[in-house]
DNA sequence: TAGCTCGTTGGACAA
DNA sequence: TTTGTCCAACGAGCT
C-alpha cells in the first residue's frame, strides 16, 4: 500500500526545483495544501498588491499541479487545525515544506512542527527560498555580517553548484481527498476595484511568467545591466522580484542560469552576470539580517533613532503617496508604483530619501505604503531598503547623503522618458525644465500647457531648505 | 592583537 | 561643463 504525504505550500508556488514537493512525490501519493492564514502573518499579512498577485499565482499553480495529476487543496484558517484535519482525512503520515525566515513565519512553523510531531506525524523542511541559510554564513568571529561587501565576498567563495530538485512526470493523487476545500476565488484575494486588474496587466504571475522574464533578461538585458539598471526609462533590470518573492522561481535556478551565461558569454555579459549576482546576494543579505535581528521590521537598528523626531504631516504624506510632490521624478515613481505594483530601484531610493529626509516623515510610513502597494513586497528587502535610506539601518547611507530629486532626474532620466510616461501632464515640457518645472519661465510653462499649482503641483518643499532641515535633525539625532 | 581600511547606489561647491 | 574634494566618525572585518 502506498504512503501519503502532505506538501504544505507557502511561498514556493512552483513545480521546478521545489525540494518539499519533490520529496513528497518521491515517497508516494501527494496531498498539496495551501493555507491562506493572514492572521498568522500579522502584523505583516500580505498587502493588497501582493494578494492580487497571489490570486493569479495560485490559479496558475493549481493548473500546473492538475496537469501533473494532483489537485491543489486550498484552505483558509488556522494552519495547525487545517493540517491536522487534512492528516486525519487523508491518512498522510508526513508533512513537507520549504522553510521561511521572517519572524512570524518562523514562529508559525515551529508551532506547526511541534503540534504535528506530538500527533506522531513526521515533519521535514527544506532550504528553497535562499542560496544560503542564515547559519551558513558568518564572519570569523562566528557572528552575522553587518556590512554587505564582506558578506558578498564570503558568499562568492561558498557558491557551489548544487543539484536542483526534480519532479517525476506524473504525481500520484491520494486515495482520499480532504474535505472543505476552497476555490482560489473563495479566498477573496482580488480587490474588487479595477485597479488590480490593470496593475496585473503589467505582469505574468506564475512559474512560466517567471521563466520568460528570466529568459528575456538574460538574453537582452544582462550585457548592459551594469549601466542600464540605473535608468528607469529602460527595461534594464530583471523584474524578477515579485516572482522570487512568491517563490515562482528558485534563487538557485536564477543563479545557475546566470552562471551558465558567465561560462560562455561575452566579456560584457560576464560583467553583467557579476553585477546581477550581487543583487541576488543582496536579497540573501536582507533575509539573513531580518533573521538575526527580528525587531528590524519595526525598530531602527541604530538605537539613536528610537527618539528621532519624525514629523507628523498627513497632507505631505498623502501628496507623496499620490505622486503630487511637485518633484517630477518622485511623482513618476509613486505613480509607477500605483499603476504597476512596482517601482524601479533607483527611483525607490529617491522617493524614500524624499519621504524621510525632505519631508522628515517616519520611514515606517513609507515602508507600510510600499508594503501595501508593491507586488514584490518582501519584509526583509523592504525593511533593509527603508532603514538604509533613512540612515538608521545596518550599513546605512551616510546621514548627509540626501538625494537631490532634480539632480537624480537629470542624471538618470535625462531625456525624460520615465517622467513623461508617468507624469503625462509634463510631457510637453522641454528636457531642460522637465525635472524642475518650478524654475521654468511662465512662457515655457504656457507653451508646454502647464499651469503650476493647477495641472501640476508646486513643490511641497524647497530642496535646499529641506536638505538643511534634515541635516540639522539628523545631526541632533546623532548627538551633535 | 592592534592597527588599518573601508563602507551599493550622493551632493554641494570651488576651481 | 567638468572634475576634485570634502562632507563624520565609527566600527566591522581583515591582515
Amino acid at each position: 500500500m502506498t504512503v501519503t504525504s502532505i506538501v504544505w505550500l507557502r511561498r514556493d508556488l512552483r513545480v521546478d526545483d521545489n525540494p518539499a514537493l519533490s520529496a513528497a512525490a518521491d515517497r508516494g501519493a501527494v496531498v498539496a495544501v495551501y493555507i491562506y492564514a493572514p492572521k498568522e502573518e500579522q502584523p505583516w499579512a500580505a498587502g493588497a498588491a501582493s494578494r492580487a498577485w497571489l490570486h493569479r499565482s495560485l490559479t496558475v499553480f493549481a493548473q500546473q499541479l492538475k496537469d501533473l495529476g494532483i489537485e491543489l487543496n486550498i484552505f483558509h484558517g488556522d494552519s495547525v487545525e487545517v493540517l491536522k484535519r487534512v492528516i486525519s482525512e487523508t491518512g498522510a503520515d508526513m508533512v513537507y515544506y520549504n522553510r521561511r525566515y521572517e519572524p512570524e513565519g518562523i514562529s508559525r512553523d515551529r508551532k506547526v512542527e511541534s503540534a504535528l510531531t506530538a500527533k506522531g506525524v513526521q515533519v521535514r523542511s527544506f532550504k528553497s527560498a535562499l542560496i544560503f541559510e542564515p547559519h551558513e554564513i558568518e564572519n570569523r568571529s562566528g557572528k552575522p555580517f553587518r556590512v554587505f561587501t564582506p558578506f558578498y565576498k564570503h558568499c562568492l567563495t561558498r557558491l557551489t553548484k548544487t543539484k536542483a530538485a526534480r519532479l517525476p512526470p506524473r504525481l500520484e493523487p491520494p486515495a482520499k481527498k480532504p474535505s472543505a476545500r476552497l476555490s482560489v476565488e473563495a479566498l477573496q484575494l482580488m480587490p474588487s476595484h479595477p485597479w488590480a486588474e490593470s496593475m496585473l496587466s503589467y505582469w505574468s504571475p506564475g512559474e512560466n511568467g517567471a521563466a520568460r522574464e528570466l529568459e528575456t533578461f538574460l538574453e537582452s538585458e544582462l550585457a548592459s545591466y551594469p549601466r542600464n539598471r540605473d535608468i528607469p526609462g529602460l527595461r534594464g533590470v530583471s523584474r524578477l522580484s515579485p516572482h522570487l518573492h512568491h517563490g515562482e522561481v528558485s534563487p538557485r535556478a536564477v543563479v545557475s542560469a546566470v552562471r551558465e551565461v558567465e561560462k560562455s558569454g561575452s566579456a560584457s555579459e560576464r560583467k553583467g552576470a557579476e553585477a546581477f549576482l550581487r543583487q541576488i546576494i543582496w536579497r540573501e543579505f536582507a533575509t539573513h539580517l531580518l533573521f538575526h535581528f527580528p525587531s528590524l521590521a519595526s525598530r531602527p537598528f541604530d538605537k539613536r533613532f528610537e527618539s528621532f523626531s519624525w514629523r507628523i504631516d498627513a497632507r505631505s504624506y498623502a501628496a507623496w503617496t499620490r505622486g503630487l510632490t511637485g518633484y517630477p521624478l518622485v511623482d513618476a515613481g509613486m505613480r509607477e508604483l500605483w499603476a504597476t505594483g512596482w517601482m524601479h530601484n533607483r527611483v525607490r531610493m529617491v522617493v524614500a530619501s524624499f519621504l524621510t529626509k525632505h519631508l522628515l516623515l517616519h520611514w515606517r510610513q513609507g515602508a507600510s505604503w510600499f508594503w501595501d502597494t508593491l507586488v514584490d513586497a518582501d519584509l526583509a528587502n523592504n525593511t533593509l531598503g527603508w532603514q538604509w535610506t533613512a540612515g538608521c539601518g545596518v550599513d546605512p547611507a551616510p546621514y548627509f547623503r540626501i538625494f537631490n530629486p532634480v539632480a537624480q532626474g537629470e542624471r538618470f532620466d535625462p531625456k525624460g522618458r520615465y517622467v513623461r510616461r508617468w507624469v503625462p501632464e509634463l510631457s510637453r515640457m522641454p528636457d531642460r525644465f522637465l525635472h524642475r518645472p518650478f524654475e521654468a519661465d511662465p512662457g515655457v510653462l504656457a507653451q508646454a500647457g502647464v499651469s503650476l499649482g493647477k495641472d501640476y503641483p508646486q513643490p511641497l518643499v524647497e530642496h535646499k531648505a529641506a536638505r538643511e532641515r534634515a541635516l540639522a535633525a539628523y545631526d541632533r539625532a546623532r548627538g551633535g
